[in-house]
Order: structure tokens, then sequence, then C-alpha cells
DNA sequence: ACCTGAACACCGTTCAAGT
DNA sequence: ACCTGAACACCGTTCAAGT
């Protein structure tokens, strides 16, 4: 829809369109002709306003980083809150693939990750877990989220592309292990897969801090 | 350099060319015009031989995925060989950063891990693992591995666009717990900071398995 | 302060023409 | 079978000129 013809151009307007255009197409489809036929102006006007079009990307970008910082952690127990912030995490990772992707090639995705790994940090504490072992286990989990995201979306945007994954799994592991091959066929509930990952990983980390269950502390 | 006049254009000197290119600078850096003087023949004699731009990247991708292949687990113990094929896979992952980015893309990054999934999944049935349990305990693996080496580099690339980290961290916590501050400043070691995490969570993967820790199965 | 069209250099791709 | 130059539509960006 062009805009009203009214009003004057506005930094926030081209902003506005160009998030449209990226959230749905992602940042190639993104001309600044495009952009300026959407706007109902001059292809020209738009550089008054953002620069060119590697700042207007900066500014998508450096508006994202920003939307990403409420987090609210829920549940009893710290290993409960802790998983409630990862999946609050997974959630706006996926409301904008494409917006996340540009962020990362811009070298922000810790400045995005920091207040959830602030919340991170303050769970670990409430949980007893200290120094650089609770900064390790803040780290594991961030990854886990970011990882799993990342997999699932690569699942869903190619979900005919593995022909051969079945059948390999069929062959070999099937007669051995036929619950296992079918787990890495399809992940039947992404969200359960992905709580139940998350839960594990969590559980891990603390357990180990508290009784040193298999070894102690890692040498070398 | 350009190619010697004598022999007739290949198929695969231009995937060579492409893939040199790509290595260097990324694929937005491929142009054909480009990739056409790198070779010493004009622009149109690249399409006769791989199609267009896209049947290009295409065709560096599907090498990319088969050069994935060959993982070799070494250690006594499952856990250590699990680590092993962690850190095969984190090393070959940073070798190709552009490369894999683009395998990503295109939705291959399942079949790519295939070789490396066989592997683990072995690696889990010794270590007394079966079902859905090590399904889950293998993509646990992989996401940790995945996600590491995205962070990894994002740090690598991006070192002094995070100029209010430290001070965050500075400012509240670390007088609560400076160690940890610290550590969440910076990874003194990379290599050491991935292996300690991928232990600990093999770790805490199969420890769940073997006693319940904390818990038992997970409902819902 | 804000907008415009013309012009420039670059891009991927097609095609008819060569050998 | 393999290679070529000309031509097309598209792109980001600059700039002098308008109000």
């Amino acid at each position: 829809m062009p805009r009203s013809t009214r009003t004057a151009l506005t930094r926030d307007e081209v902003l506005d369109a160009a998030a449209a255009l990226v959230k749905q197409h992602g940042p190639a489809s993104l001309t600044m002709r495009k952009l300026a036929a959407e706007l109902g102006t001059a292809v020209t006007s738009i550089y008054w306003h953002v620069g060119n079009r590697e700042s207007l990307l900066d500014a998508l970008v450096e508006r994202t980083v920003e939307e990403m910082g409420a987090v609210r952690p829920a549940g009893r127990t710290p290993a409960a809150r802790i998983v409630s912030v990862a999946r609050g995490l997974r959630r706006e990772l996926r409301e904008r693939p494409h917006l996340i992707a540009m962020v990362h090639e811009r070298g922000l995705t810790e400045r995005m990750f920091l207040p959830a790994q602030r919340a991170l940090v303050h769970e670990m504490h409430a949980a007893g877990l200290r120094g650089a072992r609770a900064a390790e286990a803040v780290r594991a989990v961030q990854f886990q989220v970011v990882g799993y995201v990342l997999v699932e979306r690569n699942r869903e945007r190619a979900p005919a592309q593995h022909p051969g994954e079945e059948d390999l799994w069929g062959a070999d592991a099937a007669e051995h292990d036929p619950a296992l091959a079918r787990a890495l066929a399809r992940p039947a509930d992404p969200e359960r897969l992905f709580v139940n990952s998350v839960r594990a990983l969590v559980d891990g980390l603390l357990t180990r801090a508290g009784g040193a269950v298999s070894g102690g502390p890692y040498p070398q």
C-alpha cells in the first residue's frame, strides 16, 4: 500500500516499509527502487533519509537488537526459569528469521543476547553456580537455543530435500534401534524436543556443579 | 592467476576458481564478470559450463557437502570419542565459513551432518543410550557444535563492536561474581571452552540415562 | 529542509553468430 | 562442442537542479 501523499516522507516510514519487505522475502528482495515504489516517492528521496542501502539495513538491525530486550523468566525453580528464558528466545528468533540473520552477519549476535544472558546469569546464581562454571553454563544454554533454532528452520525450509535420510537410517540402524531411527527421521513435536533438550542440558549442568558426578573438573 | 590458455575451459576449472573467490571474500564477491576475468575467458563461456550463477553456487555447495564426509572418532571411552567428533566438526566448519553458510541457506545442513550423526549414534549406543533418548543426545551435541562455531565466529569478526559489554558486566555483577564477569567478558581459550562445554554436555546426557539423577523422564 | 530526474558504473542473462 | 560480443533489464549511487 502506498503511503498517503499529504505528509512529508519520514525516516521511520522508510524503515517500516523496508522492515516489512525484509520480513517477508529477506534482505535480497529489498531494492531501493522497489522500496521507493512502495513509498510512492523517487528513489533518490530515500537516500536523503537513510544515506544508502547499507545504512538502511544497519538501522533495521539496530531496531531488531533493541526489540530483543524483553526477557521475562517464569517458573518456581531456577531450572524452570532457565527453560522459560530459552523458550522465549526461541520464539523471538523464530518470529524474525531474516532480521536475526542480518544481526548475525553484522557481528551483533552477542549484544542482542545480552538481556537474556543477564537473566541466565541470575538464574545460574540462584541455582548455586558461580564463576567460570556459571559462565560456561550460560553459554551452553545460549548455544543450545541458537543451534536448535537454526537447524529447526533449516528442516522446515527444506522438507523434501532429504530423500535419502530415512533410507540411510532405515537400512542400517533400524533393526538395531528402530525407535532411534524413527526419532532421527523426523522430529514429531519441535517445541517438545526443544524443551526436553534444554531441560536435559540444564539438568546436566546443575547436577555437575553440585556433586562432581563423574570425574570432577576437566584437566587440560 | 589466469589459467593457461592452451587447454579448453573445464567445468571443474570454473568451480575451482569460484570456490577460491568465495572462500576468500564470500559469495557476494563472486560476480560472473570477475570470475570470467580470473579465468581469462568471456563471461558467456561460463554460462555454457555451469548454466547460471545460481547453479554455480549450488555446485559449490554440493562439493562442500561431500567433503564434510570424513569423520574419525578417536579416544578410549564413548564420551572421549564423541568429544573428538565434535572437535573435528568444529575444525571443518571453521575452515570454510562462507561455504558452510551457503550450505545452510540451501537447507542442506542436516544432510551435511549425516556422517557425523551416524558416528555420534554409534557412540551413544556404545555408551548405553537407546531410542528417542539417544536421538535427543545426538541432536544436542550437533546443536552445541553448530551454535558454538556460529557465536565464536561472530565474536572473532566483531572484536571491537562490544564496547558496552565489559562495562555492563563490570558495573553490575563484578562485585557479586568477578570470576563470572571476567569469563563472560572474553573467552580466554576458545578451543578449551569448546571442549569443556561439549564434555559437560555429554557427561550430563550420559549420566542422566544411567541413574535418573534428578526427576527422571520429562513430562509434558 | 526535502524532493526530483538524468546519468554513471555495475550486475546477471539471452541470443545470434562464430569456430 | 565450445566460445564470443552485443544487447537487455536491473541494480546502487551521485549530482546538479528544483521547491
